[in-house]
DNA sequence: CATGAATGAGTATTCATTCAT
DNA sequence: CATGAATGAATACTCATTCAT
């Protein structure tokens, strides 16, 4: 009797996340181009060719790789809000940022290590956009609605130091004072509730 | 007539520049796995014979490459001084430093094409350290003299900021706002003589 | 209620046939290299190892696809008869050999894509003999029965004219002019009844 | 002392030959998709690396390979007359034909292997025209000139029976009576001088 | 009878590096 | 000092075939 379409449709499913996650693990490790096929294979205890019944390519992984990170990344953070931001939120949003930094560092590692190559970009610029452009559009309306005189140039600064922050964190995470920058960031914006 | 030694010696030395400026700039442009040297010595106007009579291999070019680009970045700056520093020179410091950045962008890219990389990182621990060293010190020695709390989580905050804006800058020239972005962090520090 | 085994068989057999003729249709169409055994069981309908139920392997598949187009051909045209053979039946041959070819043209590609390839051909030398060995022997009967002084030439010749009349053919539907063509080769024999 | 610019291009030339007349005789012998680049590499006595040096792919040796053959019948033909034909110049064009047949038969094994697979057709397209383009046009003018009825119907079986002659030639060298078949020909379009 | 997940050997292609001249 | 022909190991990717269910 054969396996149900279920049976099938679940076995695909695990084997595509242990195959996905293996690949991101090993792309943030070792870049993209020091890593081959037979590598992300061998450590996810597979063959090459079972890869490609999941994934069309090398690209192919990085591209979906990429997306369901932009995507995890995008519903943890919650930018897609209408209303004006309060204060407390720009405070939300930071402490979940950070939080997400400090336990996804694999994640962090693997875009950051992808984003910086020029070539590998290319590939990505479509995935990418998924967290960058909410993102930008956040900061100028919250610093907007904040009074603030020029909210271009205040995201674009708050933008870079967030950027910053965590290139360093990735870099270093047991020697960088994540906790330290954090309040002073906080105070800078003068988030504290109360 | 023969050449003398000293002229030898003078192509040689022009021989090497023009092969490691080459590097740079394809790395900077394709990233490091994306070219080959069959390219440089292309664009050198070489064969790759003669390259590696210069440069022992593709890693000793990358090595060498970095090497000479933070040795002048270095020079540049001018860390190395033991005295207190006075907060216009950390104007100077931060004026010297976006204006290296504006002018040499090709270094730059280079530089986070590279750094990113964790691989090719390995390979450069050693000459990233010239850079990264001298600076954070000078930067927690100028927060202790003038006072501030904690020297050190300064030190990393301004770090973080100054990396996160490069990268912003070397991404999108364009469109980032750097000159706005420097006056801010200007005034943060309140760092304008009078 | 159960199927029979009648029943049964008779499934078999449909599913076998409509396997073999989708894998003759791709054969023609693609190559036998460029077809592969996944496509064939998408386009049929059914899975992979279902095929491998019907068929030992990719050459079985080549082997009795042409097998049994061979024998389809062998029954349109009729070569078995022992009687010497008139004018008229030449001409029937004529006739029915060409009427065959415009009606499966398909048919005639996968012939000419197989047997052109060497590697391919070999497998396939028992199966050819189906049908080469009765033309070559029909026409040289005719031949010499009809007073031709070199019947083998002019077997070797009507052949080898036959032969590159379907080959242009199946190049070349639209513009090779068949119907002109097959007049000439009527007259050159003197093939019109009365 | 570097080797001169001549003595490089000396080599390059001779190896050169020697790769595409092995790539030929191979795809000729066992069909395109059944010679391996390693085969390939491995009978000329070189390494695949080197073959890459000389062509751009598979596919470009078949082209390149294709091109040369093609030119090279093409000049032993020599269609490239304006004049009208005399029937004298219709008997050199089946003599050579037939003579380029008999001594070059691991071209023209290769040509039919080749332009009967039709992917591997679809890459050759442009090459193959140098031969069918000027011979068509050479047999419409001539029997246009010398007064048949349908001078288009007469090229197209001239140019079937030929195609079928080296069809069948190729396939079996030994046993079709290829000069009897010849002078058939020659009677049926009564082409003897004198 | 039927499925499609899984394998592994094979293929074209790239590229840092060596070396004879 | 200078050349580029030559190598070989590595890489992404394909596909006929097997097999547990």
């Amino acid at each position: 009797m054969p396996k149900t379409k279920k049976q099938f449709a679940e076995i695909r499913e695990e084997k595509k996340s242990l195959i996905i996650e293996t690949a991101i693990e090993l792309f943030a490790e070792k870049g993209f181009h020091n890593t081959s096929i037979s590598e992300i294979a061998k450590k996810a205890g597979i063959s090459k060719g079972l890869m490609y019944n999941y994934y069309e390519s090398k690209e192919d992984l990085l591209r979906k790789g990429m997306y369901s990170l932009a995507n995890e990344f995008i519903q943890n953070i919650d930018f897609n809000r209408n209303k004006v931001l309060e204060k407390y939120e720009l405070l939300t949003f930071l402490n979940s940022i950070i939080d997400h930094l400090k336990k996804n560092l694999k994640f962090w590692k693997f875009l950051y290590a992808v984003i910086n190559q020029p070539v590998v970009f290319k590939i990505l610029e479509k995935e990418m956009e998924i967290i960058s452009e909410p993102m930008t559009k956040m900061l100028v309306k919250y610093f907007k609605s904040n009074g603030f005189k020029k909210p271009e140039t205040e995201a674009a600064f708050l933008n870079a130091l967030l950027n910053g922050v965590c290139s360093e964190y990735i870099f270093a995470p047991e020697s960088f004072p994540i906790n330290e920058v954090k309040k002073k960031i906080i105070e800078m914006y003068n988030l504290k509730s109360k």
